[in-house]
This record gives C-alpha cells, structure tokens and sequence, in this order.
DNA sequence: GGCATACTTCGATCAATATCGAAATGAACG
DNA sequence: CGTTCATTTCGATATTGATCGAAGTATGCC
C-alpha cells in the first residue's frame, strides 16, 4: 500500500511535463521513459520527472528487459481521491479522455 | 475573464497552506485574511499565498472597510475544469465537502 | 567478452518559492 | 490629526526544484 498524499499528487500534477506524461498514460498502456522523449527535455529531465511521479504513487515502474515500462495507478488513484485523476484529465485533454 | 492554467491551478493547490485556505472558503463565505492566522505562518506568507491563489484563479478579493474579503471563485473554476475542485475538496475533506 | 541500448545517479547550476521581519499603505476611530 | 488595525510590499535567506552533461548500471545482442 503506497502512501499518496493529496497535495504531493497536486503538485507532481501541477507540472506540465509531468501532467503531458500522466496524459501519455492515460490509456492504461505501460509506456517505456523513452517514449516521452519528445517532450523536449532530456532523459535525465524525463527520469527524475518519473522518479517524482513514482513518490507521488501516480505511476509504477517495472523492468522488462532493458526498459522499464511506466503505468498509470488508476485505480489505487481513484480510490483514494475518487474523481480527480478523471477530472484534471478531462481538464487537459477535454473530449479525448 | 481570468485566464486560467490548469498546471498553474494544480500547483497553487498542491501546497498545504494554501489547500487549507481553499478548503476554508469552500462554504461559499467571503472571509479576510486574518481568518486564516492560524495556520501556523505569519500575515506577509499569508498574504503571498492569497497572491498565489488570487493569480491562479482561485480566488478573488474585494476591500471592505479595512479588511479584504476573500471568496472562492466557485463557478469560474467549475466552468474552465469540472468536477476538478469538488474532487480537491472531497479528498482533502471527505464526506464534509 | 565487448558493445549498444535504456535508464538512473551524481554533481552542478540557475530559477522559483516559502518564509520572515521591517517598513509602507490605507481605512477607521477617537 | 494621530493611532490602531488589516494587509501588502520590500529585502533577505534558505530550501526546493528543473535542467543538463557526464558517469554509472543493467540488460540484450553479436
């Protein structure tokens, strides 16, 4: 059981790379770092993005071979602050989420 | 018409101080900033998170007499992203939002 | 083994930000 | 008018945070 704490999650949010990559996620589909490199920073930038949206308990990581695919915790999400994950996606995507 | 940013509003809210001010206003009462002194930071860091609030969108002041009154900008925020601050709410407060 | 791939970690830099005390503003009140 | 009260602005400090290049780690491939 992750510990989210709800400003944590607001802040890790409130960033617009890190909300362009809760967006890439959104579908449900694990996704590799590596696919967000066109978001205009480097791989590092992009690594110590996840690490912080990891520690807010958005996403988890595991390795297969030598990447590590990246998924979004929606239900662990909703389930501790139900509808907000929904809203701040239709917030920035609207009618595509 | 204030120009509203979503990353900008998910970050005035990801700050303690600042989810415990919405959460005060959330009733719909205009209240002054003096208020809000108990939250343990003193009147200049009080002004500055109003500053943050008021320039995110959240929240807007009028002077009375020698006090400001605050409210939260309820409808404004529903209309650009909804379900977004009543899901804030709810998950900061259950049950009492 | 040796090399490429995919990230992460380290160390540094630079910009934001949270905070405070002190001074400024401006309204109310005697 | 001088004082008090409510809040803001200013200037300083200290912490956090975003970013990068370089080096480290681990996996897969030849």
């Amino acid at each position: 059981m992750i510990e989210m704490e709800l400003t944590t999650l607001l802040q890790a949010l409130g960033d617009p790379i890190r909300l362009q990559i809760v967006g890439g996620l959104a579908d449900g589909e694990p996704r590799a770092c590596g696919s967000f490199a066109h978001l205009g920073v480097g791989a590092p930038t992009i690594s110590h993005h996840f690490k912080v949206l990891r520690e807010a308990g958005l996403v988890e990581t595991h390795v297969q071979g030598r990447e590590r695919l990246n998924t979004l915790r929606r239900e662990a999400i909703d389930a501790d602050f139900p509808g907000l994950l929904d809203s701040v996606l239709e917030a920035a995507w609207p009618m595509k989420v």
